[in-house]
DNA sequence: AAGATAGATATTGTCGACAATCGTTTAGTC
DNA sequence: GACTAAACGATTGTCGACAATATCTATCTT
């Protein structure tokens, strides 16, 4: 059976306000003041506090003594040094699984979030995608077998998914995308290595340019 | 003039328990108990509290509900896994600083490092050989113009750090070190793309050489 | 004697109240 | 009228006390 966990009230909060950041709800700038929120979520101000702290930690959110801790602001040049970064990771965990041989085991788990990709795309659900999309690239890095390179990819990709649901992204692409993802799968299946290194920059590329294009000037 | 910064309490501690983890005087699987630690750097248990949770979020701490904290354990593929990311940062990092041509900026801080490397080293000083390295590298990434790079890396680096804390590091290498830095430096200096490449690689695992066979199972 | 159960102790988690600090507004002065 | 300085309101930072939970110990049952 499932052992029912019961996290520190902390955490939820925690996740709580991560999820309102990395989905768009709470948009760059906007000010998350202590006790306002507090009421809202239903905690003390000391908790809220304790995770609002935690978020800064992780990057989400700036805290400067005595001022009131904002929703960390995004500039044109924090996203192309976000691309280049999940680049540079992904193309890394591409060539450690290639090392380690494990490509076919890894190509099932991708085909599988393809599939639900493609279905997400059928019915132009935006957000769905983008979960699943970052299901995808976790798989890859996941089967890269090293464990702080997770830890550094789960920060990236929180990143990522922010920026994807802060930038309107075209519906229409969505399919493309979803094929996209399906090309990537394959070559991973075959083993070709250079070529999956060279698919998957062109894809995060491709979102990159995508995302820069639609970049209005929200950030500092 | 220096503007004087009187941070919140909470980060000094941050500092300090992170400093007594990296240093290895705290070491890996140690209980931070509440109380005892609280009343000796002199805050309130609820202050301990916030700043423990804050370094397990950055992964020096391991905490589960109810449990008492202690500082992660360290496994031989630990080592292995931050190695590997350690070469692929500043592999990248190097790649950077050619791209945009600083290599004759960068040369400047990276010698100036060298020199301070090479008196520590003359005087068998482990600790500021260690403090140093760091600096080193830092001026790698630095260089390379990526923030979010600088935000990983300083992740990365605390682990390093920590590493080399705890293995006891052969004093009579410590010269073969600096000197090492010193030629990594000079092929900077020159602008020799592959050649830097090559030498941060073989010097990184080098290092992990050193640290593997003198690594006790400390961890889990 | 071995195992299970219930109590006691130690530790973490949460909260409300108070102190420290900041930004703004208002009064005062030249 | 413009600049300086002091008081106000609002917000964050810190703390001690209490609640929730886990670990250990001793007792009880078979």
């Amino acid at each position: 059976m499932e052992p029912i966990q019961t996290k520190p009230l902390r955490e939820r909060v925690i996740n709580v306000l991560r999820t309102a950041i990395v989905s768009g709800e709470f948009m760059p700038g906007q000010a998350l003041v202590g006790a306002e929120l507090a009421n809202q979520i239903g905690v003390s101000q000391a908790t809220l506090r304790d995770a609002i702290y935690a978020l800064s930690v992780e990057g989400l959110v700036e805290t400067v003594a005595y001022h009131v801790p904002t929703v960390k602001k995004l500039s044109k040049k924090d996203i192309d040094d976000l691309f280049s970064v999940r680049s540079l990771l992904e193309t890394y965990a591409i060539r450690q699984i290639a090392a380690t041989g494990q490509f076919g085991a890894a190509a099932d788990d991708l085909y599988a979030a393809c599939a639900k990709m493609e279905a997400a795309a059928d019915n132009d659900s935006l957000v769905d995608v983008n979960q699943i999309d970052r299901q995808f690239h976790d798989v890859l890095i996941k089967y890269s077998d090293n464990q702080l390179l997770e830890v550094l990819w789960n920060s990236v990709a929180q990143r990522v998914q922010q920026v994807m649901s802060l930038s309107n992204r075209q519906q229409g692409s969505l399919r493309q995308i979803a094929r996209n993802h399906r090309q990537i799968a394959r070559v991973i299946e075959n083993g070709e290595l250079e070529q999956a290194v060279q698919l998957i920059n062109e894809h995060i590329g491709f979102v990159a340019d995508e995302i820069a294009d639609s970049w209005n000037a929200t950030g500092e």
